[in-house]
DNA sequence: TACGGAATTGGTCAATCGTCCAACTGTGAC
DNA sequence: GTCACAGTTGGACGATTGACCAATTCCGTA
């Protein structure tokens, strides 16, 4: 008998239900499913959960907290600070972005089940939790802003629109790129994509005026 | 007792099931729920459909043909034509591109189950039939690079990039501009995004070489 | 050590599911 | 008219589902 805290037990409910979604869909992400995927007995559901509707409430929430956009924002990060571009000190924003939706393309199409059960649980939850699914949204809206306000940075750059609606623009490209590879798995197109949609953002930024801290 | 052909009473059951998966999502979409609708016995539904997959599989190919996209062209037409342009024999791409997308967002908002069940159909699919989502989003493709072709003419203009690379992207960004209405709902942003899109997509025009039959 | 409460468990329940089928009805060919 | 067959129907079946509960086990505290 293992013996787990509640707040163990839950996370590793959601955990599971994650993964059977994942795998084999939302309609096959039964409680019993679940607790066989967490090697727990079907009892500790409702022992955690109010009902099948809860969890698949809180898988939203708890999708949000281990952020996607987050690796994409450290994928290009990684890649931008590459030192063998020392004689490059300034990147065009482009470039910058261009890596950033590449480092997130990779990732998609390393781990797509995480995507597939993203898009069913949104979807379900657009019918019986509204809210929940508009709270992941903004997250995303935030997250795409912080990314191109670390981009501007690198590339030292301003964005001659506003942020928040450039961030908008950007979070709602990422979900049609996700879609539209998810359906295609067609990685040299999504490319393609991402090069027009890395041009179409720096089309939206000047240079930045010298700053005093500037080398 | 009604008396239906094979094909018409195939054609109310994929209504219906499109009616149910919109209104109630997909796991409310059973085969008692769907003969309901249908206002049909329960025994004509495997009458017609060899299980409940079947069905489910052939939505997807039923929704294909009544067109979002080709709706989409027809609004962008009907404004572009509007006979007090007259002064304006040439509006910018931008501008006509503006107009459509507004066109397929009003589309949405007066309809969003329609998306809504769509999305529900296609990711079931995406385990059970990936040929069949591969095939819907193909269509998109096709009616986005006749969408382009048409906008191309009507600002004379010439795209400077591979017409279905750009209509690889215009389709991805439609199912953006859609899967990010569905979850904020929000139609300021969406417009505001709209005019991103159509600037950025303008930004790969040039002016058509002046023909022999223009005016 | 004894005890109270939290944690754990397997079994059970009614409801609902997809599927199937035998009986019935109408229609067109001869 | 009648015969063959396609179309139609409601009920029934076994399987699976979400939910619930009484019995049991374990741990912290007094």
């Amino acid at each position: 008998m293992r013996r787990l805290s509640f707040e163990e037990r839950r996370s590793e409910l959601l955990d599971a239900a994650v993964r059977v979604i994942g795998r084999d869909g939302l309609a096959a992400a039964t409680t019993r499913a679940i607790v066989a995927e967490a090697d727990m007995p079907l009892g500790a559901f409702h022992y955690v959960f109010a009902s099948r509707d809860d969890l698949l409430v809180a898988v939203i929430d708890h999708v949000t907290e281990q952020e996607r956009l987050a690796a994409w924002i450290d994928a290009g990060a990684d890649e931008n600070t590459d030192p063998a571009d020392a004689d490059a000190p300034t990147p065009g924003v482009a470039e910058i972005l261009t890596r950033g939706l590449d480092g997130y393309l990779r990732l998609l199409v390393s781990a797509p089940e995480r995507e597939l059960a993203l898009l069913d649980v949104a979807a379900h939850a657009m019918r019986h939790d509204p809210a929940a699914v508009e709270r992941q949204w903004q997250t995303y809206r935030i997250a795409a802003r912080a990314s191109l306000e670390y981009a501007a940075d690198l590339a030292r750059i301003t964005w001659t629109l506003p942020l928040d609606d450039l961030a908008w623009s950007l979070a709602s490209c990422l979900d049609g790129l996700t879609l539209s590879w998810l359906t295609a798995r067609d990685a040299d197109a999504a490319r393609t994509h991402i090069r027009f949609l890395a041009a179409a953002f720096a089309a939206h930024a000047i240079p930045r005026k010298e700053t005093p801290d500037a080398d």
